[in-house]
DNA sequence: CGGACAACCTGGCGGC
DNA sequence: TGCCGCCAGGTTGTCC
């Protein structure tokens, strides 16, 4: 679910409300969920830990604590959020693990699949492995990225949402960023000429601005730490828009499988290539 | 290296 | 209303 515009407003949400509180007790009920140490040496671990700061990489949301990162994954349905103390407890049954915090407050890991994973580590490097470049660093310029594109021969959507390529982009913002590079989702990354890779670079990184700037999309279980949707699905171009004229040239956006995952495109706004399979 | 597919899980929705 | 199959924002491991 969460793609990296959803975590960063996660991230930007849970920080005013959890630096310089501390863990006092974790409470679960799925085993599976705590993927490293065990439940058990996670509970003894954690416990007395004061969180310093929240950030991200790639999709990790991320809790720098005294000694120890606590870094969390929402996967498909996961959701992270604070509970203040005499708060109207919202009707959620799929928390699975809590976390005590100062004066009744605690914070609350939701998931209805089940997927998502927390993980406590001495070093963020220890669960993040293999990532690629942030799309929205400073380090993250257009000639690496075309350098990167060129360097392998794949499809661009398979590629865009391999996370050792570039982190973050999910199945959303792969599907908006080619239809704002106008380059087709088969579209083989090895014969991108530089002015192309240089739109996709901006397209990319343009779509995930756009995502945050509408404090991430609310499809179907993404909610924001407070409850409330974030307004970026109300601006999409593909996504999810399959039957739908095309915002720009009215031709009607098609939806089709490109690794086993729904991709959805505008066959006039992004023509076929020679380069690509189709 | 790239592609296909199964797993991990549950809920919502469309179709009959 | 009930049941069934399909779909879902992610990642990992296996096999070819």
């Amino acid at each position: 679910m969460p793609e990296l515009p959803e975590v960063e407003t996660v991230v930007r949400s849970l920080r005013p409300m959890v630096v310089g509180q501390t863990i006092h007790e974790m409470w679960y009920d799925w085993p599976r969920t705590l993927h490293s140490p065990s439940p058990d040496i996670f509970a003894a671990r954690v416990r007395g830990q004061k969180v310093h700061d929240v950030t991200r990489r790639a999709k990790y949301i991320i809790l720098h604590l005294d000694h120890d990162f606590l870094l969390v994954h929402l996967k498909m349905t996961g959701r992270l959020y604070v509970l203040e103390a005499g708060a109207v407890v919202p009707d959620d049954r799929w928390i699975h693990v809590r976390f005590q915090l100062d004066k009744g407050s605690s914070l609350c890991f939701s998931d209805s699949r089940k997927f998502g994973r927390i993980y406590l580590a001495s070093q963020v490097e220890h669960v993040v492995k293999g990532i690629g470049p942030e799309p929205l660093e400073a380090d993250f310029t257009p000639e690496v990225f075309f350098q990167r594109l060129n360097s392998r021969d794949r499809a661009l959507k398979p590629l865009l949402l391999d996370q050792a390529f570039v982190a973050g982009v999910g199945n959303i913002y792969a599907d908006e960023a080619l239809f704002r590079s106008g380059l087709h989702p088969l579209r083989r990354s090895g014969t991108l000429g530089r002015d192309d890779a240089y739109r996709l670079y901006g397209a990319v990184r343009d779509a995930l601005s756009a995502g945050i700037s509408h404090e991430g999309a609310s499809i179907n279980w993404y909610r924001k730490p407070d409850g409330t949707r974030g307004n970026s699905q109300d601006h999409f171009f593909v996504y999810g828009r399959d039957g739908q004229p095309c915002h720009t040239c009215q031709a009607t956006i098609e939806k089709i499988r490109v690794g086993q995952r729904g991709t959805h495109f505008c066959p006039r706004c992004q023509p076929a290539h020679k380069g690509s399979a189709s």
